[in-house]
DNA sequence: ATATACCCTACTTAATTACTGGGGATTGTG
DNA sequence: CACAATCCCCAGTAATTAAGTAGGGTATAT
């Protein structure tokens, strides 16, 4: 398993903000009860969150949580990095080794693996998992509901 | 870091067998001591690779641990899933919260996620990182060793 | 005034990782 | 044939991280 509940959390819980967005803030209590989450964890999560700026929150009653900015400035990657840290594969093993040898020929694979998955979240934002989200619910109601 | 100490001391001890393929077997210890890998944690790595036949071992004096099958045939992923398990991003959260929200948003993430990691992994044989550290090892010839 | 919310820090439990140790089986070599 | 080199296998342990709990504090709408 590659992402911890941090990231796995943290990415639904914003993802529930992002689809409240300009309808004011919505409590921890609300997205822990719906998905299930302690709300003393989320609230962590959310502190690393806001912390980063990516969202504010409001106190006293009515009060909650909320993006800071629009969906599509914020990408999953800004989530999943400010929850799970630097998604690095590796350091090198032994440096002594790696210098000996001048180049590691397994590092070449991972920095491709990095890459790659950089790629992928980088280049999603909030505002499109609405999007592709809106798409495949439709595409289920046509078929009845596949799973 | 997405992958642990095994997925990383094992491509590497992996791609050493297939540096020496086809010149007889290479004991626990050569390996170990150039890498400085615990042998006996290095024993239980290749073990592993062992039940899924990608290597073979040739017991008693002057015996060790072999390839079993060309440098082509074996995928970086093949190593990498021997001994990281699967690599998978998430399982849904709440099953309940997914079914009834008919499909997961964050879960088409979680998946290209996935798929782009395969998609490097499974397409790079033992074979094409030997030819990849040839290729740099040239071009930091050329340059008078950068790193 | 008070209940509802966030804020913050410390602690605890569970799981996983990364080893270590030791006894046993095989086999090439002198 | 003895013996050292090597793999084989299992059990234990230490360290780290993940995941969750607990509780007291602060702001604020009503």
């Amino acid at each position: 398993m590659i992402l911890s509940t941090k990231g796995r959390y943290g990415l639904k819980a914003v993802f529930e903000l992002s689809m409240n967005y300009g309808l004011g803030p919505v409590s921890l209590r609300k997205i822990s009860g719906k998905y299930s989450i302690s709300e003393s964890y989320l609230e962590q999560l959310f502190a690393k969150l806001r912390k980063e700026g990516y969202i504010e929150t409001v106190r006293g009653p009515r009060g909650g949580y909320l993006l800071a900015m629009e969906p599509e400035k914020i990408t999953v990657g800004m989530i999943l990095r400010a929850l799970e840290g630097d998604i690095t594969t590796s350091e090198c093993i032994s440096k002594d080794v790696c210098s000996r040898e001048a180049i590691c020929a397994t590092r070449v694979i991972f920095e491709k693996i990095e890459n790659s998955i950089s790629d992928v979240i980088d280049n999603i934002t909030l505002a499109d998992m609405q999007v592709k989200k809106n798409i495949l619910m439709e595409e289920t109601d046509e078929q009845e509901t596949i799973s």
